[in-house]
DNA sequence: AATTGTGAATTGATTCACAGCT
DNA sequence: AGCTGTGAATCAATTCACAATT
């Protein structure tokens, strides 16, 4: 669920700033969504608030790391060190929320210096993905060669793609895929204005 | 409408092979939904298709480019010339959508070296934009200055964010937001697995 | 025979309204 | 008095089922 990162990401702040409880009206706010979807949400894992009070930052925000399964750096791994693999790369955004980006894979592995993670090639792959137990993926390789890459990550036994090529990727059952489309999202964009 | 979007593109390859005629089942197929979603979707504008037959990719082609307004490229500009603004520049699935990045500003213009576009000052955005005519703008500074550059862009006449900040921006009515929030997406990847 | 267009049915998500705790 | 938890109501999106058209 996209909105329990957000509640997330706002207990985080609230803890910085040594806030003990919160009501589900300021959390919601500061997510930007209404309180009852809010309350809905987490009454979906059980119930955490007190009436009268609101929720504990602490105790939620454990139960929350704890449903959404980010208790520990997950490693991540990168397919294609083009422009925007490598921005990906140096993207902190990542890091504050618990993942880190390992390895680069790339055919053609020139780009090594800029990088500041070994840039591998595909050849490599099965091996690091076993010898670390990576499980994800960000796929930043151009629409042509998208396919055949995702058929060697999920091989190799990498359970979801962030993809990053706007191309539809078929992968077997149990395969997570996650599609960030950067032109549609500006096509999008330009669709909502006047 | 996200999807319309998506047909288009795919109407576009269709051409490309000099295919005259598609039906539903197949352009969606293609596009990753269920034909009556399609057929929903189209109908939303007007009756497109013949039938027995299918849509005229060529005809409906043109009733996509008219309907989704991206009757011709569209400029933009760029908020923040860090790695990922700058990635994000070098980025060609824009162009191929019909965007083009025209200018990039930054409280600090060094990084002009790299960078395909002018790079400008902040102060410089006003009357660039009002020159230029440009509605929609892409956003990559760092969260903290997120809202600050936000105000500085609508108060310009910027009327579309395309936001990778992960912040929840303030914007007057009228004015659209589209979020990009990567670690987002990743922590969303995440839950889903296993 | 094939395939669209669409009202009706279904499913899913959000919001309301308020009872129940503290 | 304040605020959560939740069944019921509403609203939105998707899918079904089939009549209409070429």
């Amino acid at each position: 669920m996209y909105r329990l990162s957000l509640y997330y990401r706002n207990l985080q702040r609230l803890k910085a700033n040594q806030i003990a409880t919160v009501s589900s009206a300021a959390l919601a706010k500061a997510a930007g969504v209404k309180p009852t979807q809010l309350r809905k949400d987490l009454t979906y894992f059980g119930q955490f608030g007190t009436r009268g009070l609101g929720y504990d930052v602490e105790a939620l925000s454990r139960k929350l790391t704890e449903a959404l399964g980010t208790a520990r750096l997950q490693p991540v791994i990168l397919a294609g060190a083009g422009n925007l693999g490598a921005a990906l790369v140096h993207y902190g955004g990542f890091a504050k929320e618990g993942f880190e980006i390992i390895a680069a894979f790339d055919a053609d592995p020139r780009r090594a210096a800029e990088l500041r993670v070994p840039l591998l090639r595909m050849n490599a792959l099965h091996a690091f993905v076993a010898d670390r137990g990576v499980k994800m993926a960000i796929l930043a390789v151009p629409a042509t060669a998208a396919q055949a890459v995702v058929n060697e990550l999920v091989a190799a036994g990498i359970m979801g793609i962030l993809n990053f090529s706007p191309t539809l990727l078929q992968v077997p059952d149990g395969v997570v895929v996650n599609n960030v489309d950067l032109a549609l999202e500006l096509e999008n964009l330009s669709y909502f204005i006047r």
